[in-house]
DNA sequence: GCATTACTCTAGTAAATCGATAGGGTAAAA
DNA sequence: TTTTACCCTATCGATTTACTAGAGTAATGC
């Protein structure tokens, strides 16, 4: 299941990436417009701020933007900063590879094989969906 | 991520597959050869049981057997029964739909439209794959 | 400067789910 | 009638999720 902070993280990218002006959005528009708690986008924005993906500007007329061009942000960034790993079992995982402490042989393991299948299906369609693709 | 339950079901779903002859084979059989508990294995295997998987014998000589061939149990099936929804989001969820109260319209949805297209393809691999496939 | 605005950071917490564990009950085979 | 093994219910600690509360700090504009 996706998390709601990953769900709210695309809707606010989206909501950046649809803006006509590269300015600063107030967190409040987003979670206004989004239907998402303030508190909660906050801390999701400021992951995404944290990781690159977004640029912030303090003050008045201050707000949050994005620091690429939207046909530049790749999903499969956006899900690993949000989601955490793409793969649905450790041991297929590329970035957050942890061997199983039951299995003693990966290679002859049918959720090994079954998996790896899922993952490498599944991203690549990250790896081809950017925001500007999700944002048409 | 996949459970537990899902990953020691197709475990032991593969085990069974795995034998020579369509003789029932114990729970502990099953549960020492796969490093899975017991208890937690027995209420896998129940409902599958439960669910025109498998079939059970009592008494001395008992255990768990495959009501199909291997090849005529699709791994769509298992998750299902096992995990639940294959979708990410319950509003692209075949089996399991739901709409989203954020959402004010679902095609317009950039969760969405992603979401689908994951489901499309992981449901493509779960329907293609046997566990048959699995058991080779 | 100084008030305002808006980002930053730390805690905490209610609810749900997961991954078992415990223990007794019941049916069937030898 | 004893053994074996399936069947069922209940409980429980650990972890994660989805927020909420509240205080702090840095810019901006006047």
């Amino acid at each position: 299941m996706l998390s709601n902070k990953t769900k709210y993280g695309i809707k606010a990218l989206v909501f950046l990436a649809k803006q006509d002006q590269r300015v600063p959005v107030q967190i409040s528009v987003i979670s206004k417009s989004e239907n998402i708690s303030q508190k909660f986008l906050e801390s999701i924005l400021l992951t995404l701020k944290k990781n690159g993906v977004l640029g912030s500007k303090k003050g008045k007329g201050g707000g949050y933007y994005l620091l690429k061009e939207p046909k530049d942000i790749s999903m499969t960034t956006v899900m690993r900063l949000l989601e955490g790993p793409i793969a649905m079992v450790p041991c297929v995982s590329l970035n957050f590879y942890e061997k199983c402490e039951d299995c003693p042989d990966e290679n002859a393991c049918a959720v090994n094989k079954l998996m790896l299948k899922v993952r490498d299906n599944t991203l690549q369609i990250f790896r081809n969906t950017s925001l500007a693709d999700l944002s048409n």
